[in-house]
DNA sequence: AAGTTACTTTGAAAAGC
DNA sequence: GCTTTAAAAAGTAACTT
């Protein structure tokens, strides 16, 4: 009888340890990114309910961390991309995503996929452009979306390219480079993006 | 002619996965010297990989006995491949079951709705509790169906793959119900 | 800037770690 | 869970020319 309890105690310590290793990596991951304290709370209420629902047996405490706080961001309209969260996190870009899959359909996220419109405030003031530059960057992703040019393709890439047709409209210029530094895409896709976008909504460019 | 008949017309079978056995034990390490283009790393993996050109197919022979066929691009050439592999280690000296049974153990399928597909609207018409679409990781919208048991990928350009069937029937039930949905949702 | 190669996702079997 | 095989879809990435 006394082990029994013995064993409660030593279970409710270990849940306790974990819960509070948990939470401590959150918060290490959120200061490393700079996230407000109303995203930490967030990951940490998803991952409170990971717990709950044992989603955590089989996987390392890191990755449900770091997926519970992937999609804290999306919850709050913030998103950030697996590549920034793996960059803060100890575990893979690839494990994070799996991770993210399986707790998002254990525990009835229903999230959808990230819009780009929602990287346009973070990567713009990345790039120190103005109010202007960016809503007309969100009324060109308004567009696209309604023309079907954003189905598939990676939201980052999207954001990019309207945010690089924005400035040269909003004569405050960009070069590729520096949106796709900010945007973590490559100059390829943000060329392939622009380009497409341009056509389809019938936007002069002139360099 | 429905849209469900035209989709179907455009499946194609890109791949067939299949398992059997010749009923008796091999010694890996010999059959990989006697059969050139034999790759074989137990340390990597314990299958010896062998394959063959007509058809494109790659085995797995495993010490039980048991191989795993993959790549053919038909039941059919599932079966003339095995019938190749089966000679080669006949010729070897090893015992091989006149009569093995074969196994389709998965069939991946590709097809074509004909329409560029609204991935968004799609992921919230079947419902986000039953689909899988992040495109920041892969640009294809997952759908699992129960009935016949596949999984579906559902790209942008109204092109698909079907995938976990067992047979080609699987795949074209599998079209026609996608069709029929997606009409049902007014989103194709 | 174009081309090539390669990696992301899905499914299944094999034997063993 | 991983390891290995094959193949498609489309996007993105990393090299080379």
């Amino acid at each position: 009888r006394l082990r029994k309890w013995q064993r409660r105690i030593r279970v409710s310590n270990a849940t306790e340890r974990n819960l509070a290793f948990a939470l401590s990596e959150l918060d290490r991951m959120a200061s490393a990114l700079g996230l407000p304290r109303n995203i930490r709370e967030t990951s940490a209420v998803v991952y409170r309910k990971a717990v709950t629902k044992n989603l955590i047996r089989g996987r390392s405490i890191e990755g449900v961390a770091a997926a519970a706080l992937y999609a804290a961001c999306r919850q709050n309209g913030v998103p950030r991309t697996l590549d920034e969260i793996a960059e803060v996190s100890r575990v893979s870009r690839k494990e994070i995503g799996r991770t993210y899959r399986f707790i998002s359909r254990e525990l009835g996220l229903k999230l959808m996929p990230t819009s780009p419109i929602d990287y346009v405030p973070r990567f713009c003031s990345g790039l120190n452009l103005k109010g202007e530059v960016q809503s007309r960057a969100v009324e060109i992703l308004r567009q696209a979306a309604e023309k079907e040019l954003t189905s598939g393709r990676g939201p980052t890439g999207v954001a990019a390219a309207a945010i690089y047709i924005s400035s040269i409209l909003c004569g405050e210029r960009r070069t590729q480079r520096e949106v796709a530094n900010v945007a973590g895409v490559t100059e390829v896709t943000i060329r392939n993006r622009y380009k497409e976008l341009a056509e389809e909504l019938d936007i002069e460019i002139i360099l | 002619m429905s849209k469900a008949e035209e989709a179907k017309k455009t499946i194609t079978i890109e791949n067939v996965v299949a398992s059997t056995a010749i009923g008796q034990e091999i010694d890996l390490k010999s059959v990989t010297l006697a059969l050139e283009g034999a790759d074989y790393d137990p340390e990597q993996f314990p299958g010896l990989v062998y394959r063959t050109k007509d058809p494109k197919t790659a085995a797995l022979i495993f010490r039980s006995g048991k191989i795993v066929c993959t790549g053919a691009k038909s039941i059919e050439d599932v079966d003339r491949g095995l019938k190749k592999v089966f000679k080669k280690i006949a010729s070897v000296g090893i015992k091989v079951d006149p009569n093995p049974e074969i196994t389709v153990q998965n069939i991946v399928a590709s097809a074509d709705l004909g329409s560029v597909l609204n991935l968004n609207a799609i992921a919230i018409g079947l419902g986000l509790e039953n689909i899988e679409y992040e495109p920041e990781q892969f640009p294809g919208l997952v759908y699992r169906l129960d009935s016949p048991k596949v999984v579906v990928l559902l790209f942008g350009s109204g092109k698909l793959v079907v995938t976990g069937g067992k047979k080609p029937k699987d795949a074209e039930e599998a079209v026609e119900r996608i069709v029929k949905e997606l009409e049902g949702l007014a989103l194709l």
